[in-house]
DNA sequence: GACAAAATATACTTTTTAGTATATTTGTCG
DNA sequence: CGACAAATATACTAAAAAGTATATTTTGTC
């Protein structure tokens, strides 16, 4: 069992989580997670070093729970194909997101980019590690024959997670979820096209 | 001629809008601007009521500023296809773009969505006349029969902005142009299928 | 169930940032 | 050229945000 401390400095977390993703790192205060978790001071300071120390632990974790949501999500299609299409069908309702604001992902991949080295390197590694997921789910349809060897599997990885990512952000600002649910269709027709 | 008063403020927006492009918006501050510019406070504030008005006024101009630059940049080709081309090249370097730290509209959209309502309708405008634009362009290129009836215009237009936005969101990232040369090649040869 | 240690709350200080009042300079036009 | 208005600089105040010292409460253990 956790303890006590465990549990609150957990629970800090998660309940910052929201407020990164919609706010920014730059754009949450220390009085706006305080009153999120109706803490003080005294306890936020005993668990974080300083502002800068939570901000990376809550990107941190919002980057592992992402990662491993999508992993069970994409682990649950049986065939190759199967997989792909949970993955596109992961962010389907870009509005209305398992975590409040959109994609942590690339939230944070935007603001990280010129400002947080450390941040920037995580999410990196995030991406490479999707990419080669995506890619060898992928390679090992083409081996099965699902797919035919016509198929890039890192270009259209890339491509995918690139229209999805970009999707998700397009179809936020202007409020509305059709175009999201044309381009999945659109990109489930292109794989298709690769089927045998 | 423009009055000295005009050519300060100008100066200022466009001093300013690198900064607001790398750090966003919550993460400028005045002193930032005033550094660059290497101006004072006094004549600032005699430019804009307050941090907010500079804000919108530096994330307006920026807009304004590339959805410009893109369209001059489209309307030098000269056929429906050698337009979207040309789209698809403006941003073949994600790492070193025109205005330092990305894409302006990708990188304030993500930051407004959730924050800066007045912002996020500008950016919503700004899609939606993109994509306006494009659709136009792929649809006069299968009324002149550079392409077949099967392709659809909306949702190519879609896919394709998605996919270059988020291409250099990722490419930014991972710090590396390839994926976004090899996306692009991609986007080139799934609009030649449609080509007759 | 008492006691030590850990966790949390309170009340403060420090630092950073925004904003303003006023002085000085500069450009423009009679 | 000289006056006057506009533009800019200086030096300040106000507000917001981060961080800390210390008191109090709670937790877990014997």
């Amino acid at each position: 069992m956790l303890t006590k401390s465990e549990r609150t400095k957990q629970f800090i977390l998660d309940t910052a989580a929201p407020l990164y993703n919609e706010k920014g790192i730059a754009g949450v205060n220390i009085d706006d997670v305080l009153a999120a978790t109706k803490l003080t001071k005294g306890c936020l300071y005993g668990h974080f070093e300083n502002k800068d120390d939570l901000s990376v632990q809550v990107v941190d974790q919002m980057l592992k729970k992402v990662s491993e949501k999508m992993h069970m999500t994409v682990a649950k299609g049986k065939t190759a194909k199967a997989k792909i299409f949970a993955f596109m069908d992961f962010y389907k309702d870009p509005i209305e997101t398992y975590i409040s604001g959109g994609c942590p992902i690339f939230n944070t991949a935007v603001e990280a980019d010129d400002n947080y080295p450390v941040i920037k390197e995580k999410i990196a590694a995030t991406f490479r590690a999707g990419q080669e997921g995506l890619t060898n789910i992928l390679k090992s349809g083409i081996e099965n024959g699902e797919f035919s060897h016509d198929l890039d599997p890192a270009v259209f990885a890339f491509k995918m997670v690139a229209a999805v990512e970009g999707g998700i952000i397009m179809c936020r600002t202007m409020n509305t979820v059709k175009p999201m649910q044309s381009l999945i269709k659109n990109l489930k027709a292109e794989l298709e096209q690769y089927s045998k």
